[in-house]
DNA sequence: GATGAATGAGTTTTCATTCAT
DNA sequence: TATGAATGAAAACTCATTCAT
């Protein structure tokens, strides 16, 4: 029906939507297929298995994703640009890949225990370390409030950041650039207002 | 079917933890009743269906849950008091509830299609109305900033609230009062310092 | 239908009964069911899966094998009586675990790849050894020709005893020692007739 | 469906080097193609099925035995004689067909009882007869022990001669020939030294 | 001659659930 | 209350085979 890794790529694409939709281990490799319009063993022409579907999908979007973080946090930026520039990232990863989002959200935690799955524990590591050092620094060079737990206040960013794709959809009323605006504006001035 | 509400009650608990951790489909009953220290079928006295277990896991939650929402909701206070004693309260909830929240969490939006699990779609609605209400009351009465998207600004609020749950553990070295301050000053206040 | 240990041991000696008529490869789950009057899923309560059914059949034989050569080999006999002491506690191990000898002969040369049947290789080696070490003293001893090919006279000894299980059939006419009599008859004298 | 005659046999040779490494039905075509450079489905453009593909390479096999066991069973030898030519030719056969061989020795029992492969079970018959005849002549005209089980004798010659081609490799150190008169002398002359 | 993608039947495995004891 | 042994339906996966290009 077409030729190359775009079959693949139409294939992993379709399995990301239900994947998301349904929960990994909820969504039956029958599913896939019937979604992709192939019987369900065809699927294994393309794909060792289903495990390897996730994974593929997963570690494209983590692949992706980290090219822009390391971009951002080689870019000598000061720490109020930089938490603005992740957070902008990160909608934006939400944009494009808003199906992994939604997956690893829900998986990662299940499936970093298979060694399969390190990648996933790698990649929270590198991510937290960049996040904290970023707000410690922030702290330090009186950006940021000093009174609030800074490991509270590294859980709740994050978090909210990566929940919103489970309700975000592409092509939706606001753009990535506009969800990240608005969030930043809440998380850095408070919804209170001043007088 | 009966069985001493303690038992009964026992088991739910193990129920819940094994859920929470490895997700409700990838839990088997058999890994339910290893954790109880019986066998599979044993479970089956006590309960319909592994079905069954989570429903009542979620229903005795967000029963609790509600009934702390109501007194507060009914109490009369001014919309930034109102969202600081639902947020507290939601807080004492993971606080209570940690694995029924993480299951809540992770699984509703799949249940909440059965007609069993109406009852989340409920509860869902009712919670964005009481939230949606206080946030548009606060910036009607000039507590809140009138600037900030109110959907976007009550998901944030909702989900980060929530997540907390994935990472809470109950007995850890923040209280839920105290978790509930900080992420109350960061959210009213912002992140960032003020002269 | 019984309890306890037995009914796993019915259930592996049908299997082996299965595997050694049809082959490992070809025997389907279901037809070992059906040989046991159960449902093909039903024997996944006894056993993880159909690997480790031959797993158990081989290495019970084996265990129970090398406990006799063992035996043998402490002895402290000369070669030829350990030679015919072997060759005899080799027909027995046909005699009692005929299925088991079937299945070793036409699988373990592709079994020995897999780690967990790593034994079936370092069984092979310890068999060797023994039998190498005694033609090898009794060719020294003056007890055997010195003009025959060493490792040559051991594979024939040893693919001769263990091809038996191929056509040895438990009760048939001739006892494992009436066996094991005749081919050292033939395998030490020769079959020219003498004048 | 023809292809020239070379490539088919290229392609033959292969799959039966395959067979008999890992067994018929665990065999792949795709494990064969893989081996011959091509595709799985390619090769349905030379073979009709995997069955006839193994068939193709034990007919082969067989119908060149049998034009050499039939020219020394015709030739008019005494019984050693004969006893020793057939030896000869079947550790040639080895040498020549050493893959065939070893499918025969672990598939003919499960293939045989397909229609299709008839002949395996007709040849084994042919073969039984040539053997204990000779056997028997030999016993008559004294040149054999008539103390010895003939059908067991028979039984430990075939399965030894054959056997060897589970660890026989074409070019080795041992031409048939050798081989051969070295199990002839163990096997007439028996292993044990005369003084 | 060969590829790439699929089919479809079958195989192993999983697992919630049942039930006699 | 619990066990041990099963059922049965569905899931993941395998693989010989087909076929348009």
């Amino acid at each position: 029906m077409s030729g190359g890794p775009e079959r693949r790529e139409e294939l992993l694409a379709t399995a990301a939507e239900v994947f998301a939709a349904q929960g990994y281990r909820a969504t039956t490799v029958r599913r896939i297929a019937d979604a992709a319009g192939i019987l369900a063993g065809s699927l294994y022409y393309h794909f060792d298995s289903k495990e390897s579907m996730v994974d593929e999908i997963l570690s494209t979007f983590l692949t992706d994703l980290w090219a822009r973080y390391d971009a951002v946090l080689a870019g000598g930026l000061g720490p109020r640009e930089t938490i603005e520039a992740l957070v902008t990232e990160s909608f934006r990863g939400i944009d494009r890949h808003h199906a992994a989002v939604a997956i690893y959200q829900k998986e990662a935690r299940v499936l970093q225990t298979q060694p399969r799955f390190a990648y996933l524990a790698d990649s929270q590591v590198k991510f937290e370390k960049a996040w904290l050092g970023t707000l410690e620094r922030g702290v330090a060079e009186r950006a940021f409030r000093a009174d609030l737990d800074i490991r509270l206040t590294y859980r709740f960013l994050r978090d909210t950041v990566w929940v919103a794709a489970s309700w975000y959809r592409p092509g939706g009323q606001h753009s990535p650039e506009e969800i990240a605006r608005q969030y930043l504006s809440m998380v850095l001035e408070g919804i209170n207002l001043r007088e």
